[in-house]
DNA sequence: CCATGCCGTCGAAGCGCTTCGACAGAAGGG
DNA sequence: CCCTTCTGTCGAAGCGCTTCGACGGCATGG
């Protein structure tokens, strides 16, 4: 529409007849101004569709309150839930007035230490942290407020936060035991992702195997790849193994679907032959055929926790160096 | 380590015995600079490890060096192709030495315009258009560079790029011809993508249509939720209405598991029985039983191109207004 | 009634960078 | 040999905002 020079705040202020500090005060609030003043400058921000400079106010003030979500990027990453995790962290740091930078593992540690350096963001948010993850230290070094979800095998100094997947593992033997089951088993995630030292996958093996031996009760665990036809023969090969398996966790979402298939295929009824939990989304759960008895991966809940323990660091707040988020299992029809 | 009081270019000015702006200069190449001085500068900013200030550079250039990255947040979306999408904008975006801030739709009009009026970003890349988007307008009257990933109806003064899903449906529906089907169908999104008039579904609806119709071919057409007894459903519904046919497009990267699993139930063998096409990543044609022949979704292609488009438009650079990618059709073993 | 405080507001000094105009000195032309 | 034209460099003026210290004016208390 129009020639659109931009309108700063010497334009609010001289609408509004104030310094172009008390424009600033009431909008940051720090300071007290009379309540009429404060209307009258509100009128004429919104007269003047005025929009701060991101620029101009981050380096005035040294925050630049923009937050960078550090993504991943491997193979046998389930991106859905990545991106529910995304969506979620983006929900969550508007809510607290922030921005959100997507960031690829792939810059490297370089990525973190520019966008750190630069001002271009207050904190940072790793996804996906490994046992051994390189970026552990990194961010200890670089001092910029973050928060990580996972655990690294040295977690001193820095903020994590999970779903407690050893207590998932544990959750579905339980389940499978208390229903009567005496042997069962977890078909896992491909086997890369083990050697990776990727912590979660290790956690809910471990869970589930201390919770099975709790029990008393014979607990198979296989690593299984996701295509249909090795997730059939894993499965036949499991219960060619241990014929007497008739409880069955599986933790590998893009498999799930392919393991009921491949049941039905060796002529199995679920839940009537087998049980079977899942450790997945609940969308997944919910569209497979029977529905699936689930613990979800609570993306959403740890994206917005996640946030908030990095707003509460930087603000200087101290917080729990672990967090664990309590996982939840759903009952349908396949267990 | 050190107190760490951040390096500034003025620093680096003093380390190197020139002026500031001889710094900057050499940074942007936006002057000569002799081969020695810009050595010694050079070594200077690597010796101090030197990151400019993202915020004092957006102030006195007026360029933020990030794009925005609108993403849709919708029932029915497909989280896997948004991912790859979004790590393969952040990548590219990085070539050209930009960032990505990422932001979701449900912070409404209101989000582009304050990020846009803020220059908190030199531009915008919006996904998932759809043919009546109200963002439409909002980003032409905006004025700020962007690149819209769909085709809304008026397209008028935007820039545009997708996969040519017409000619996806099309390639689909003359490889089952080509193969000899004689009575060939789509099994397609959920009902309310198509109501909202979702762009890529209607394309791919009429492109498959009428290819059929110019091979005088009979095809019928069904929407088709994701669980896998709506799928069964769907499936059976389909075949009992239409018994002779024997060519199957499944355009639901959710559902395409079901499909091949209600075909087993029905004790259809694929490709003996019917011949299935997908269209959807890879990944998921790859890992299905039996393997998929499939069209692609070209996610990565279309980020790498939406984001060269919008570094043409903010160069100042007059681009094409609509930009089609052509689809490819990978054969496996299911048709 | 004057000293004391507080409240609300203002002016000005930066924040770290880009960019414009100026200007030495070298190079080239008449 | 002087004047012009480049080249390479410098200094300074902002960019739009936050924040600190200052300062009138009003109420309070002695």
């Amino acid at each position: 529409m129009s020639p659109a020079r931009t309108v700063t705040i010497a334009d609010v202020a001289r609408h509004a007849g104030v310094a172009v500090s008390t424009v600033s005060y009431v909008l940051s609030g720090k300071r007290a101004i009379s309540a009429t003043t404060r209307q009258r400058v509100l009128d004429s921000v919104r007269a003047l569709d005025y929009h701060p400079n991101a620029g101009a106010r981050a380096l005035a003030s040294k925050r630049a309150k923009v937050i960078a979500l550090v993504l991943p990027l491997r193979a046998g990453m389930n991106l859905p839930v990545l991106m529910q995790f995304a969506v979620s962290v983006v929900t969550t740091a508007r809510q607290y007035d922030h921005d959100v930078l997507l960031m690829t593992a792939d810059e490297g540690p370089d990525g973190l230490r520019r966008v750190a350096a630069s001002s271009l963001v207050d904190g940072l948010l790793v996804m996906d942290v490994e046992l051994h993850d390189p970026r552990g230290p990194l961010l200890r070094q670089l001092g910029e407020p973050s928060v990580l979800i996972g655990f690294p095998a040295d977690r001193d100094g820095l903020t994590c936060i999970d779903l407690d997947f050893a207590r998932a593992g544990a959750l579905c033997a339980d389940h499978l035991i208390g229903a009567g089951h005496r042997e069962i088993a977890l078909l896992g995630a491909p086997s890369v992702v083990y050697e990776r030292g990727t912590g979660y996958a290790g956690r809910t093996l471990a869970g589930f195997t201390e919770a099975a031996a709790r029990h008393g009760v014979p607990a198979a665990v296989r690593p299984c790849e996701e295509s249909f036809d090795a997730v059939c023969s894993a499965v036949r090969d499991l219960l060619g193994a241990h014929p007497g398996t008739t409880g069955l966790v599986v933790h590998n979402e893009a498999a799930v679907g392919h393991v009921l298939g491949a049941l039905r295929m060796l002529g199995r009824r679920v839940p009537q032959d087998v049980s079977v939990v899942a450790i997945c989304p609940d969308d997944v759960a919910e569209r497979a055929g029977p529905p699936l008895t689930s613990v979800l991966v609570p993306a959403e809940d740890v994206g917005r926790q996640a946030v908030k323990l990095l707003m509460a660091k930087l603000d200087g707040e101290s917080v729990p160096q672990s967090t664990l988020l309590q996982p939840r299992l759903t009952i349908r029809e396949s267990a």
